[in-house]
DNA sequence: CGACTGCTTGATGTTGCTCAACGTGCGTGG
DNA sequence: CCACGCACGTTGAGCAACATCAAGCAGTCG
């Protein structure tokens, strides 16, 4: 499954890469391009497991996928990530392990940077290093507003936050087409899957939103942002 | 309530700074030392809150402090500060504005720190821009596992978690006399006070604690880690 | 002494999970 | 082509977990 460099010649050419990659210069775009790996993976696939090591920075370049914590008895997913972004593991500054897993919801295409490679770059320029912590601190501030959306709302607050993410962050329309399963929905709005498929019957009954198969629409986004933010 | 300078003379012979400016230089600590303040807060005063601007980083030299997010009615402690540490607002890199807020638990002081001249010296000394990435990350997986216990784990799981992250982290003793209300206590477990008062007296029947006023002790340590793991 | 704040306890109501049953679409092998 | 198995989706009933409410208690400060 693994291929060095199959389709993608060189990240310089690359107008799939990250923005994060904007401040980097052509020499040290060569220096990721030598040692990056492009591999495939399909709808299911797990890309890396909570608690190994993190030899790589992982992009996800084609797809869609879930990055998650395996908890107890049941999964927590933390986000989405899709084109063209990158996989995080705090792990990389800490012990070097993965800290949550990832797995494919759709078929996708990936590049794998060498940690290291990126740790050098990083301390060598200063501009890619403040994007780098403007990064992460975005991601922080996201599970803020999701540890609170998590603790402290209800049901229906969280599945409003949920499909607000989907449709405004993930697949950024608003009739979209579900790519993730409701237990996925679950997952990410972390209650029982049955809650889940409930709250969703509830919002149709209400006009909410409409929902044939994996096709949904939300109808009435003044409503639901009410739901949202009444808890 | 600001006075420039008051008690500590200068950062290079401080004694009482975060570990995270080790890897400056002499000069480095110079410039800290001529860009800071010095203050004092009393037990229940706000620091910062959640939503104003973020001008200053703010390190912790005595007492004890908690941040906590305002959410829908109750708060949400995501943790203390004890001396010597920081307080890292995400902000700092992205709207320059407070994602959480901070009160004074105990009577404190701190140093302010201007976030501009902290962000150059981001800039400037690779090794103090990794050690604060290292930081940034640690606080992250934490936050990952906070996020697991809230949300995955009953009330007694959560509790107990919240004793072993008291006894081994902010107190660092076993028997120890809790300064925090039973009120931050359910703060930082995600539940209702009653609710936390209620564990506490089970534990104290099954023998795992004692428990006179705030004069905490874990007897059963082994039996409390099962709790814990439990869920 | 009285008002106030924080702590404690029991009674009651609600929320959301579990379990069990059933439906539905899809792929596989006979 | 059909029969079957399997994964996912849906629905309802019952129950456990947890919050809320109400009342009472202890310490403390003016």
């Amino acid at each position: 499954m693994v291929n060095k460099n199959t389709f993608a010649s060189n990240c310089v050419d690359c107008n799939c890469k990250s923005s994060i990659f904007k401040h980097l210069s052509h020499p040290e775009l060569d220096i990721i391009s030598n040692s990056k790996f492009q591999v495939v993976y399909k709808a299911g696939e797990i890309i890396f497991k909570q608690g190994t090591p993190s030899p790589y920075f992982v992009c996800i370049t084609s797809g869609l996928v879930k990055i998650y914590i395996e908890g107890y008895g049941k999964n927590l997913i933390l986000g989405l990530v899709k084109p063209v972004d990158y996989i995080f593991g705090p792990g990389i500054y800490v012990d070097n392990r993965h800290h949550y897993s990832a797995a494919a919801v759709e078929d996708c295409t990936a590049c794998l940077i060498d940690v290291n490679v990126f740790k050098r770059l990083i301390r060598e320029n200063p501009d890619f290093a403040d994007e780098f912590i403007k990064r992460v601190s975005l991601q922080a501030i996201f599970n803020f507003e999701q540890v609170i959306s998590l603790t402290q709302k209800q049901m229906p607050g969280r599945i409003a936050d949920v499909l607000f993410y989907l449709s405004e962050k993930i697949y950024c329309q608003n009739p979209f087409e579900l790519s993730i399963t409701r237990q996925d929905l679950a997952d990410l709005s972390g209650m029982s899957k049955e809650s889940a498929i409930r709250i969703l019957k509830e919002f149709k009954e209400e006009g909410v939103l409409t929902l044939h198969g994996n096709h949904l629409e939300i109808l009435n986004i003044k409503q639901l942002r009410h739901i949202s933010e009444k808890g």
